[in-house]
DNA sequence: ACTTTGGATACTACTATAGTTTCCTAAGAT
DNA sequence: ATCTTAGGAAACTATAGTAGTATCCAAAGT
């Protein structure tokens, strides 16, 4: 009965091996009866420790959200970086997520969880506005950002963009990836975004 | 009552649709409730023109199967191309396909269309070697592949890796996708396959 | 010996969907 | 105007897959 750390305890290691499941083979293919075998443990056991998939899944969704916001925070709050390198950072920190994360994963979620596809909808709904708010205030202070606009209309304006692209059936529309369509999308909107001198320093971390 | 031509019969129609549902969500996506919706009919008249799902993919396969093996024959006929172009051209055939060929899908065809999952091994273990085979022994007559190999057990040996590595439990381990397995491997297979001369004109058209 | 922990597995309840059938409407034929 | 037929909408059936529960049993400690 000894407290066991929060990194190797039985519900971290069902979580961590839930989680590879999930991003490996989606929803459907994430069976409770897999999961115990893979452990090693009966469900009888998974039960103890999890009351149903929904949880696990729902646990897993928390904790990649609380890691990016942590990353994110990290990046925010570094006084070395300018605009276009904190730009760089969060882009960092947000694409090899989407990059795992498939049009078909996505719309699985949605049919057959929709609790769970809200509850992503809802973190991005919550972070976005305030991670590229802060980060467009930022921007405006330095000079890279046009001052004349509102970085809170700026950052919803992002998300509600990256949201409609990044639905299933866009992204069957538009044959292109999460990770493609954060690619585009960026380019397209610092294009108009930037000021010239912040457009210098953009190009130089983003070549073409 | 006019003969249709085969390219927009109905049937090839619904072959199209059902292929793009496929290939952007998957096997268990694609029901037949929504194809019928979506091509604007009724199951009725949907099974009117095929007697069932697995039907309808297993003739999705096998176009996809004709084709590539008619695009194949095309480079390999192709005087005009020294060894290393006709492999390049036979990558650039395979690439593609790779690429929206999800782990996650093949992955579903083996749980839930086993025989589906069957067909396409055979499929591969019917073309590879004989594609392989082909362009290995034009390499040796033209001295790019070392002429001291069997080139039929060179083909082998790149079906039997190319399988076990694009077995979507393998695919999990290594992280990666099928293209960069192809890639990889590809690196990997010729870097002990060619002659110093053949060597040269493959690193002229596969940079590093 | 007694108790506890947890694995194997049978079982239940439910959902999703492949495939079938029934009914009905509308457009063309007579 | 009536008849015929093609095909859409949707109800229905049968079945498979799986979340969640319960039962049984073996091993390890006490």
């Amino acid at each position: 009965m000894l407290p066991e750390s929060a990194a190797d305890s039985p519900n971290a290691r069902i979580l961590e091996t839930a989680r590879r499941q999930l991003f490996a083979y989606g929803y459907n293919a994430l069976t409770m009866d897999d999961l115990a075998h893979e452990l090693g443990i009966s469900k009888k056991t998974l039960y103890l420790h999890f009351p149903g998939k929904d949880a696990i899944i729902g646990l897993i969704i928390e904790g990649i959200g609380r890691t990016i916001r942590a990353e994110m925070e990290a990046v925010l709050n570094d006084a070395a970086l300018n605009f276009a390198q904190k730009l760089r950072g969060v882009v960092d920190v947000v694409a090899p997520r989407l990059a795992q994360t498939s049009p078909a994963m996505l719309r699985e979620l949605q049919r057959y969880a929709p609790r769970i596809h809200q509850k992503i909808d809802e973190l991005r709904q919550k972070n976005i506005p305030y991670v590229f708010g802060r980060l467009f205030r930022a921007g405006i202070a330095e000079g890279a950002v046009r001052a004349d606009l509102d970085p809170d209309f700026a950052a919803q304006f992002w998300l509600q963009a990256m949201r409609g692209l990044t639905h299933p059936d866009t992204l069957a529309t538009t044959h292109l990836t999460p990770r493609q369509t954060l690619e585009k999308a960026l380019e397209l909107f610092t294009g108009g975004l930037l000021t010239p001198g912040g457009r210098k320093d953009y190009e130089k971390l983003f070549p073409r």
